[in-house]
RNA sequence: CGGGGUGUGGCUCAGCCCGGUAGAGCGCCUCGUUCGGGACGAGGAGGUCGGAGGUUCGAAUCCUCUCACCCCGACCA
């Protein structure tokens, strides 16, 4: 067992908390719900964003930059949309310092008052639609399809590095359509996207559904959503899609003239996923040693380590290894620190999710071999050296299928469902995890549920299979499951 | 905003009750011996003890005020 690191089953949060720091992912900041995202950490985030930002400009999305500080007013024009913000905005009320005339450092200069307060962006559809109204008029100019990457900032009381912190990085897709049903398309093909990401670039499996009304974010009509599962069988909601309808349109008079001469409403999405996904994929794959990685999000893919220290018979080798594996698209650093000890650098990368570790020796290279260690199952094996490239590339490849396949059992083993309420305590309680079971449809049993146990419905899952039951708590008539958990 | 806690070298902390030369481990630097799973030895650098005021011959230690952060709850991605 590492000696740095918390195990899981003593206590998980300080568990995740060793994992960023020991792994070099992020550090706190002086300022108290903010971060510093360290190289490493950004360099897993980096990989997210280049992989995410091809798939928007393979579905016609382009990128732009809207501004970080919005007139307080704007955050005002829709009711929901303010309601749902405006207690966790920071506001810039001041563009001045000055000399504290009694020495004690600077202080605001009461005279740089603004005359209209500043919104540092909690999201951005506000100054977006403010935007928008400008650049459409006619229908050609539909569908307008941007996103953006950015920082917002939201004023958390809590805040967990990487899963809930105040200011965050994400990306934020804003689109406007002629009819509706182009923007409920769009929105679910972007959920469809997200979906894809996280399963075959993060390994991790999940659920497709509609958040309820409780959950929606302020200003949708719909939000669909994409609900993860971590290994303390928390939900983590690891992306959102919304349907806004004509809400914003309509409170920043967004219009355009169709084919018929007919102005309207234009109709709109937008879709998000944040550094929130850094801390999913923690908490999905990583263990006692560390933190894992899947080889698609791995900074480095490969990493050789000579034994005991570098030498030119085993530079050459190692350098020979590395040609092979560049050509065949291998991320590889060769470890040449001779202040290092092997034993070291191996428990290090363990640490920081290295998806494969190369140690040779003379040894091997007598025997034209390598030992090869793969993270995901710490197991470790000699394989010749002829091939090597593709021997590794095929290594890389199960790993990437182990790690998904290794979460979607654990996903699917804590789907649990339930018919009485008492067992929904007792699942919540000793199994944890999703809990599938009947719900009358009302906010209020919602609430209810809530209140009593802490779990919310995550989502009613797409495609459910419609199915009579009773609610099981009010035992009033259902059609449907839906699925709990405590959540993230 | 309630409840609990902590501020002492880069990090983790001891010292405070009972005032008297600021300590340990880890990390860092140098040299040497090592090296197939987190090496060892010797030497060395580094702190106005969160801040302000007070008591005292003398304050990390006692008193007052203040600031900050952490953990647990109410809000959220």
């Amino acid at each position: 067992m590492s000696k740095e690191i918390t195990p899981r089953n003593q206590d998980y949060s300080a568990w995740y908390n060793d994992i960023v720091k020991k792994a070099h992912l992020a550090e706190n900041s002086p300022v108290r719900g903010c971060m510093v995202i360290k190289p490493h950490g950004f360099a897993v985030w980096e990989l997210m964003r280049d992989a995410l930002d091809a798939m928007f400009k393979k579905t016609g999305h382009v990128n732009a930059y809207f501004p970080l500080l919005i007139p307080k007013s704007f955050l005002s024009k829709e009711a929901q949309h303010v309601d749902g913000f405006a207690k966790e905005c920071a506001v810039v009320t001041h563009h001045r310092l000055m000399n504290d005339p009694n020495g004690g450092g600077v202080v605001v200069d009461p005279s740089a008052r603004l005359e209209e307060e500043l919104i540092i962006r909690p999201t951005s559809e506000t100054i977006i639609w403010d935007t928008y109204r400008d650049w459409i008029q006619s229908y050609r100019d539909l569908p307008l399809l941007i996103n953006q990457w950015a920082n917002v900032m939201r004023w958390e009381m809590r805040t967990r590095p990487f899963l809930r912190t105040s200011e965050f990085l994400w990306q934020e897709g804003h689109t406007a359509h002629a009819t509706q049903q182009e923007a409920v398309e769009e929105t679910l093909r972007m959920l469809d996207v997200y979906a894809d990401f996280a399963e075959n670039f993060m390994a991790m499996p999940v659920i497709k559904g509609v958040k309820t009304a409780n959950e929606r974010f302020a200003g949708a009509e719909d939000t669909y959503c994409i609900e993860a599962l971590m290994q303390d069988g928390k939900a983590l909601q690891a992306g959102t899609s919304h349907f806004l309808g004509q809400n914003f349109a309509k409170a920043f008079d967004v219009t355009f003239l169709s084919k018929e001469n007919q102005r309207e409403h234009v109709w709109a999405t937008s879709w998000g996923v944040s550094t929130r996904l850094v801390g999913g994929l923690i908490m999905t794959h990583s263990d006692d040693e560390g933190l894992v990685l899947p080889p698609k999000l791995a900074p480095i893919q490969v990493v050789i380590v000579p034994i005991p220290t570098p030498q030119p018979e085993i530079n050459d080798v190692a350098e020979k290894i590395m040609r092979e594996l560049r050509d065949l698209n291998i991320t590889v650093k060769y470890d040449t620190d001779d202040t290092k000890r092997a034993g070291f650098k191996f428990a290090e990368y363990e640490l920081r999710g290295m998806p494969v570790r190369i140690a040779i020796g003379k040894r091997d290279i007598e025997n034209n071999v390598a030992e090869v260690a793969r993270r995901d199952t710490r197991e470790k094996t000699t394989i010749s050296l002829d091939g090597i490239g593709n021997s590794i590339k095929q290594l890389l490849d199960d790993i990437q299928q182990n790690l998904y396949n290794r979460a979607k059992h654990y996903r699917d083993e804590h789907i649990t469902r339930v018919d009485s309420f008492d067992e929904f305590i007792d699942v919540l309680e000793h199994k944890t995890g999703f809990i599938s079971a009947h719900w009358d449809g009302t906010a209020e049993t919602e609430e209810t549920i809530k209140e009593k146990t802490k779990a919310t419905i995550r989502c009613i899952p797409l495609n459910n299979p419609h199915e009579d039951g009773v609610c099981v708590l009010t035992g009033k008539p259902s059609k449907q499951r839906v699925l709990f958990a405590k959540a993230y």
